[in-house]
DNA sequence: TGGTATATTAAACGCGTGTTTAAAACAAGG
DNA sequence: CCTTGTTTTAAACACGCGTTTAATATACCA
């Protein structure tokens, strides 16, 4: 029944997103969907059918639209700035995408970070490498070497990471409500993108490094 | 025997640092270590204390000293400039350190941040938390707003970290050759410090945001 | 209503886990 | 040489894991 996959779905991606697949058991699973062991295998053929069916939702349907969002508002920018505000808004928003009070997206980029699964390789590719690429085209407008834009890249991709990543236990002081997430990951955002604007700024000044 | 403890502390120390706590088994280890699987639990009790006295040996022995030298450079320094300077060094040093080829503590710590074991608490208030307060002082003294001096120990810790978790697979292009952990580690610092530099001083000049 | 495909259940299977046990190997001193 | 204490070993233990099985319940159409 459709009922019992998606309740088996609902509480498997919030399990994976806090733990990763390995750490997660069918057992606990199917209790917190209150739901018989062996339906796991029945609708998901096994555990890893069922991960996979949660990466390919979580992305393909959240992440995707976020990120069909974000192409636009970089391309429909009408100016480098503004391209890379958008970008800067896109991602922090994107990543911290709320579902049942779980930030979800992060929650599985985290532990696919850190313990990778199968399903790693085919994530990366099709979200997060072309997602930084499109940054690093915006880079590359204002800064000549590549191992220098690809500096930038990363300094703006991490900090917008660390933010997702952010776990209450590691960084007790900017932990948002759930009901302000939006407007917190618009304000980290914001601080972001003033900071590397003021590094180029500062490093055009001084004659490209 | 004493070397049959430190074979199977090097054992662990590699493999706790790459998997985590809980996805490495006792019998794995042993078999690294060439050694009996009773011998875990005879010289340490059992799997919870081996990984005990790996982060203990780990955190007091290597960052221990590393700390040490941060806190002087920090205390030492002949300007404000310097005492910053010295922190972002310092951490980028001691987050890199090899031993055998693996950044242990980076390892450790990115293990501890996704999936925290009960060894977490202690290491991040004993040496985490301190790290980023010696920063947040010498950031207070240029920075009013307290929200505001959090945010940029944010920035500057996360950048960081960012390099420190990288993987091979997440930033393929960020990858040093082992023996050039140093050089890299200092390069990555040299970046995060202009920027950080640039972006108070464009703030400064803004008139305090 | 009866028959058939689908959905769900309780129980079991084989395997790998951390840990324990009891015997064996070893070292050292009287 | 024998005794005593420490270190190492192979084997077993109890338990939890993912998965399978065979029986039962449910839905749906002729």
């Amino acid at each position: 029944m459709e009922a019992t996959k998606e309740s088996i779905m609902s509480a498997a991606m919030r399990l994976f997103a806090e733990k990763g697949l390995k750490l997660v058991t069918v057992r606990e699973i199917c209790q917190a969907a209150k739901v018989n062991v062996a339906l796991v295998n029945y609708h998901f053929r096994n555990k890893n059918g069922l991960y996979q069916a949660c990466v390919e939702r979580l992305f393909h349907e959240s992440t995707g639209e976020e990120l069909c969002v974000l192409d636009a508002a970089v391309s429909d920018a009408r100016s480098w700035r503004a391209a890379v505000r958008g970008w800067i808004f896109g991602v922090s928003r994107a990543l911290r995408i709320t579902q049942g009070g779980a930030a979800l997206v992060a929650g599985f980029f985290r532990q696919e970070m850190v313990n990778p699964s199968p399903m790693c390789d085919l994530v990366r590719e099709r979200y997060f490498i072309p997602v930084r690429e499109s940054l690093l085209r915006l880079i590359a407008m204002a800064v000549e070497d590549v191992h220098e834009q690809r500096r930038w890249v990363e300094s703006v991709w991490s900090q917008l990471c660390a933010y997702a990543l952010a776990d209450a236990s590691w960084h007790p002081h900017f932990r948002p409500k759930d009901t302000q997430a939006d407007a917190w990951a618009d304000s980290i955002a914001d601080f972001v993108y003033r900071q590397v604007l003021a590094g180029l700024k500062y490093r055009a000044k001084r004659g490209a490094r």
